[in-house]
RNA sequence: CCGAGGGUGGCAGAGCGGUCAAUUGCAGUAGACUGUAAAUCUACCGAGCUUGUCUCUACGGGGGUUCGAAUCCCUCCCCUCGGA
């Protein structure tokens, strides 16, 4: 059981050369440079009001040539609103056998084409500005959930080693600038107190725009979430936006609001999306609007359906009669069980957008 | 009618004397997915149950050889391609 605390729910902007973001908020990931099957103006009507791209892809694909040719890459994609580029650093992680981390920086191997790519804390901010981004991250490294504590501290020092030339070089490099992009710090340490603590220290004192709390959900027990909120939030200043990367499920971003957080992104509603998994309001889903106290189980906020089963073959239901998104207002879950079953690329785009709404609607009555 | 090649699990298609309840793909069923190597991946997929180095029934039908046959032989049925 978990409570729901309005009192504790941050309402701060974040005025960015693209437009000022209110929070908490949701941002959809375009890693490359798109929200995986779905249009600028689809993303627009969820009500998304900033995306999420990455510097390690776009670098890559299309590379900075294109980016540089098309004007940025809000030009380039056609999104007119903020973008948060995310630094190359949770590829250090996921990338895993396919890079090679020193003092430096980080050599990348691409899975496919085997090509050799050395990414540095300079480089990955060089690539930031030139892609145009509104909120550039830090490079950092996020060892996986579970580490031993000599893998996290040695991850936690590198970090903070990193943040500190990462803002060297964008304090040089910005001043140019006309409008200059925020920067945002992140803090490491995975479950370890002691080390989260040091990483937010560290970071503090060089001091940024906004602090993300990176190297959760990678692996380690969902219980640890909470601790690592509970070490790291009152270290945060008030007055800067705070950003829980990569998370999560919706009782997890709830929750993680009620901790003070107000920024967030996962690829759970677009991937599970594509892969047939359709979130559904439940009865307190409304609550989140109207009531400033109560309990919950994530079970009574919503309910997720895998739409290729067999039970939903007739189901001439909307996914969801409280949605209002295009699926839910023109097609019934038989008709959507039937583009998954032949592989319709339709099926993909219509679930994206309706779990993005549902993410999206959600965090937005946490605003209201 | 003659000649040649075939008939394998829902489909396609391997296997060509034992390690075959039978490779693989598709379809089917269920599950996973948290700063996207992900329109991906995993499991199951003849039947039964005491879920097991278990029991049945199975590679067109029938018969035979063999300790043992999807695999070899005979025969019948069917399909494809040539020739009358």
């Amino acid at each position: 059981m978990e409570t729901f605390n309005k009192i504790n729910v941050r309402h701060i902007k974040i005025a960015t050369k693209h437009g000022t973001i209110n929070t908490p908020t949701f941002m959809p990931i375009a890693t490359q440079g798109v929200v995986k099957g779905l249009t600028i103006s689809e993303i627009g009507k969820l009500g998304a009001n900033i995306i999420l791209g990455n510097t390690y892809h776009l670098w890559l694909k299309p590379g900075l040539d294109v980016i540089k040719k098309a004007k940025g890459l809000h030009n380039f994609m056609g999104w007119r609103k903020p973008i948060l580029t995310d630094s190359g650093g949770f590829q250090v992680f996921s990338l895993g056998k396919f890079q090679k981390t020193t003092d430096e920086g980080v050599w990348f191997s691409e899975p496919n084409s085997g090509k050799k790519h050395f990414l540095s804390p300079e480089k990955s901010i060089d690539i930031q500005l030139k892609l145009g981004s509104d909120i550039i991250m830090v490079l950092d490294e996020c060892p996986p959930g579970l580490s031993s504590k000599k893998v996290v501290r040695e991850a936690v020092r590198r970090t903070s080693d990193w943040a500190k030339k990462c803002k060297e070089y964008f304090t040089k490099t910005a001043r140019n600038i006309k409008k200059r992009p925020l920067l945002f710090g992140i803090i490491q340490g995975n479950v370890y107190k002691d080390l989260r603590t040091e990483s937010a220290k560290e970071l503090l004192k060089i001091g940024f725009d906004g602090y993300a709390i990176g190297g959760v959900a990678v692996g380690e027990p969902r219980k640890y979430l909470k601790k690592v909120l509970e070490y790291v939030v009152p270290l945060l200043p008030r007055n800067k936006p705070r950003y829980l990367m990569g998370v999560g499920r919706p009782e997890e971003l709830i929750d993680s609001i009620c901790s003070g957080i107000d920024l967030f992104d996962c690829v759970i509603p677009t991937r599970e999306g594509r892969h047939g998994k359709l979130f559904i309001r439940s009865k307190k889903f409304f609550w989140l609007g109207k009531k400033n106290k109560f309990a919950y189980k994530p079970e009574e906020i919503y309910k997720t359906i895998n739409i290729g089963r067999v039970e939903f073959k007739k189901d001439l239901r909307p996914v969801d009669p409280h949605c209002d998104c295009y699926l839910c207002k023109t097609y019934s879950r038989a008709y959507l069980r039937h583009l998954f079953k032949i592989g319709d690329i339709l099926g993909p785009r219509l679930a994206s957008q309706h779990n993005l709404k549902f993410y999206l609607e959600m965090i937005g009555k946490m605003r209201a």
